[in-house]
DNA sequence: TATCAACACGAAAACGTTGTAGTAATGTTA
DNA sequence: TAACATTACTACAACGTTTTCGTGTTGATA
């Protein structure tokens, strides 16, 4: 195996030490104009740099933050990954994925294998698996070895650690009252089962806008899905099943809230083919405004979540808990940063 | 800051030695039992795990992977990425994750900062501006450093390294075969500026489709956008504006062949608003088989390139010369592996 | 009882850095 | 000219491991 070049090699062949060649490149006073210069030229020849590893260890910070998410084929995951990525990089750090593909055990997994010195602090989404079994276990045990954790969009109370959320229930409030004022007067809401932290906010701020209109809620009208295999083909036939289960026997479902947009995009889907006009006979808003929402027909009205900014955002609050702990600053207390979301009106709203 | 568990806190603490703790946490035989257990149970309570850093600083490699793509926010390299975690992972990798975001220095300045020990080897799909440039330069002093390397899908022959692709022109033939087969006699396509390699490669197979069906091409029909900022809104516009216009200087085009499923699904809202009835009157095939394929209305037919296969199979070389090279095993030459694509047809097409 | 394994452990080097604490060889001052 | 600064370096420890090469006790053998 070819070996870099280090500071040893080339201390060698200038016949000097290896201290001098470390402080010539750093241009320490220490050192001769005459050495830097020789030192400089030489290393430049050779193609030094330094092994970051090295330097890892010396440092005891890698500068590089772990993400954990639960799965990468996810526009807004996707957005998040860019936000930290930039905030990350222009402040040096690097980032190292893990995917836990809604996988309670990929999750402890990956998370051991980075919490072991490979990274400085967590960026985590929580697995549907974890939120279902509620074992926090790996989460605290990283919180005890002092490792910084940021949490974002699927976040416990239990853990405490600084948060990145939306405010979903306020959005979905908004969501449902915006139906509302354009005319629906029965408003479905296709949601996931309640262990999912986001869809149950999100079912909230369904039930609180209906509460404000005087509209009484209707069992039927709330179909829990349970999202196993979200964005798997099978799963979406179940979906579509019940959405036309729905609108047959509630042929006069106006509006129709999903709290994510595949679900509505589905729906509307299967309205469509049932005669449905949309946004005439029926309008639809989602929630993440993803590629599905921007070019579906009609295109989707939609709750933005800004992921990008969520993940911009939870970069820099972990760099900050980050640099508190190195510098041994005293710990501020943990905080909830919600990124206000936007309605964004399309074509499957009048 | 809170210190990590050591093995000389351990070895403090047991009063024994380091090499000791190290030996008896390994089973090794030249410790008697009666201590292994000791510093067994001593190094579970501290909740010893050993520092990844120093292994790695040790071993001389990181086991862990960089991959750089050009876009996160994009359905195929999410998928890739996916591939790559998936391979990597069980053999005992890390992924870090670089994004050029389409950028030649960005992708430059990525490479650097994991090319200094941070990563055993890259996984790279060149970024529009490098491929633009021409400019390998990184790339070659990647490979002059011993670091293995490893493309994907938007790969030149100018660098020697393991590549893995798709083959584009054959696709894209057997995609407007399948057009003409289905009575599309007038058929344009959706492409990218030349510098795109999978575009140029894409038109290659569209241009010979048509000569082996004696069918003459015209220029008016290809048309090549320029992709500058494609994924970005106002980039659709100006797609949507010559598409419009193709269809009105060419009212009798029955197939379009896009090279991605955005190019393929904006085609057919713009058509759709034209009166166009899709599949009887225009037929369209895209590539890359995305949520929005998927989701379309119609759904759309396209060509299926196994993100995840090229992910996995891009690692598994990887790792392979990774292997070579910490082994000194002789260097095999390089090869490019073709992954095989198939055509999805769906609700695009007869 | 001197010799030699076997056993159980420890010392030290190495991986590539950085930074502190020396230390020679000059030049300057009283 | 003895005491002291300054200059320009070098030695060494440290970061946390692993591993090779000792080494001091035992107990068995000749």
């Amino acid at each position: 195996m070819k070996k870099r070049t280090t500071l040893k090699q080339l201390a060698r062949e200038l016949d000097v030490s290896i201290s001098t060649v470390s402080k010539a490149l750093k241009n320490s006073p220490e050192i001769s104009q005459d050495t830097i210069d020789r030192v400089k030229a030489f290393a430049k020849l050779l193609n030094y740099r330094p092994n970051n590893i090295a330097l890892s260890l010396k440092n005891k910070k890698t500068k590089t933050i772990g993400i954990i998410i639960p799965d990468i084929v996810h526009h807004f995951f996707t957005k998040v990954i860019k936000g930290v990525e930039k905030y990350a990089n222009s402040n040096g750090y690097n980032v190292i994925v893990g995917l836990s593909n809604e996988s309670f055990s990929n999750e402890v997994i990956n998370m051991e294998m980075l919490a072991n010195g490979s990274i400085d602090g967590f960026i985590i989404s929580m697995s549907r698996e974890t939120m279902q079994r509620q074992d926090y276990q790996h989460y605290t045990e990283t919180l005890n070895e002092d490792i910084p954790l940021v949490m974002f969009d699927r976040v416990v109370a239990e853990i405490p650690c600084d948060k990145v959320i939306v405010d979903d229930t306020k959005s979905a409030e908004i969501a449902v009252n915006t139906l509302i004022n354009k005319g629906a007067t029965k408003i479905a809401i296709l949601t996931t089962k309640d262990y999912v932290s986001v869809g149950r906010l999100r079912t909230k701020g369904y039930l609180e806008a209906l509460k404000n209109h005087g509209i009484n809620p209707i069992r039927d009208l709330i179909i829990k899905i349970d999202d196993e295999l979200l964005y798997e083909e099978d799963h979406l036939d179940v979906l579509e099943k019940q959405v036309r289960e729905l609108l047959l026997n509630h042929t006069d479902v106006n509006g129709i809230f999903a709290v994510n947009e595949l679900y509505a995009v589905v729906a509307m889907k299967v309205a469509k083919e049932m005669g449905y006009e949309i946004p005439n006979d029926l309008q639809v808003i989602g929630f993440t405004d993803g590629m599905l929402s921007k070019h579906a027909t009609p295109t989707l009205s939609t709750i933005s979540q800004h992921g990008e900014s969520m993940g911009s955002k939870a970069a820099e609050l972990l760099i900050q808990r980050i640099d508190e702990r190195v510098n041994d600053l005293p710990k501020e207390p943990t905080k909830t940063v919600v990124i206000s979301t936007n309605l964004i009106q399309r074509g499957s709203t009048k």
